[in-house]
DNA sequence: ATTATCTATAGATCTATAGATAATGC
DNA sequence: ATTATCTATAGATCTATAGATAATGC
């Protein structure tokens, strides 16, 4: 990073050394997470990402959009890695199995919690209406790979969205102890995603072990945090 | 309820016909599990209730105190279901079977999504520890529960956080889809469960059988709103 | 007399804009 | 000249309190 042009800053340097806009959006993860977004003002959002509050203005319309864009980069990776093994040709099993276990991943990386941005009560507002747009397509995803697992159509719809709520229960569970969140956690918690959807031991063992290489094989994006600044 | 004393409201009765109290707890239930905490002012809080903004501070020292109240409103039946059964003589599959299906029927109850305030990002301020506090003693139960259930004490220390998760992922479910909720959701959350401990098929039905015998003889409180006027 | 509500408001805070300023780039 | 930041602030909103008011109770 060379000196930008512009006038420097009041205070200290660029915290993330990534610029004035990564750094409001990673404050911006951390307030929204840990004060909410509605408890958090525009003045507190700049005093963590080290500018004066009227700056943000300079780079988004409003806290809105900040909020706007790390929703749509935190779920753009997953939504990525959905569609992809949509097409695939292994068993369906063994790809539901690698999408739970790469979306626990996703979620469980970063330093900040960020899958905690799904769970504010703001997020009704119609200004992130792109954002639902995108999960409905994701929860989509899901809801295929479990009807082809599933002898039973009746019992796969109703059965799949407690698939991706379980997923997501390990955005609950590394808030109450982000200790507990391992390398393991991804294939734990899609291995009884399997045990949900019914498969019986051994099918789900076999299962396991085709979706851990397609796991490997996949893309391992840090957060969606990254991202945004490559879109 | 006769005419109560005190000057009469200037717009309207009071809309729940429990008294202002009530109308002010129910009002923020709404308020902070759809719009949020910090983006619900007392203005609106009080408009939600029927009373002018200043009347809120007759009841409550301010937002947090509605709040607070209705978290360990919450919480409570919930806790006291679990330590009525961490006393029981049944086998701890059918009890950690029957608290699961409780929980999930207590969470479903009412028309407002209460579980919702256990997301809540503003939880973290201290103002709240008490709630806190009576929520980790729910999660102790689930563990206790839970190693009772298997003879890996590694293992059921890992897992249980996971068993009071999924629980839990019932309010996101009502969140997404209200009407997926029925009175066959808690039975098939707590089935769930029983395969995450590592129940087998027989295990895991038998218990399930006990567990809905237990259930049936629980108090079925609609949600914590109706204790807090007795409390 | 007691009570619950109201109206009014002081003081704090918050958002968004206008315009000044201090760098770099050419 | 261009740019990113700054300072300053208008106007809106929000919280919490003071004190008035309109009921019931005795």
């Amino acid at each position: 990073m060379p000196r930008p042009t512009g006038r420097p800053r009041a205070q200290g340097e660029s915290p993330t050394g990534l610029g004035t806009r990564e750094d409001i959006l990673q404050a911006g993860a951390r307030l929204f997470c840990d004060t909410g977004y509605g408890s958090t003002s525009t003045h507190a959002l700049a005093r963590e990402a080290g500018v004066r509050q009227a700056t943000l203005y300079h780079y988004f319309a409003g806290k809105h959009e900040v909020l706007l864009e790390l929703l749509l980069g935190t779920v753009a990776p997953s939504l990525a890695t959905a569609r992809t093994l949509l097409d695939r040709p292994e068993p369906a099993a063994a790809r539901l199995w690698a999408l739970c276990a790469s979306d626990v991943r996703l979620l469980s990386g970063g330093d900040v919690n960020v899958g905690s941005l799904y769970l504010l009560p703001e997020l009704a507002d119609p200004r992130f209406a792109e954002f639902h747009a995108r999960r409905a397509e994701l929860q989509e995803t899901y809801a295929q790979l479990v009807a082809q697992c599933s002898p039973d159509p009746a019992w796969s719809r109703r059965i799949a969205p407690l698939v991706l709520d379980l997923v997501e229960s390990v955005i609950l569970q590394r808030r109450r102890d982000a200790d507990w969140i391992d390398e393991e956690s991804g294939p734990m918690i899609a291995n009884a995603a399997l045990r949900i959807v019914g498969l019986g031991e051994q099918a789900a063992e076999a299962a396991a072990d085709a979706g851990r290489r397609i796991l490997a094989g996949l893309p391992e994006d840090e957060d969606g945090l990254s991202d945004l600044t490559r879109s």
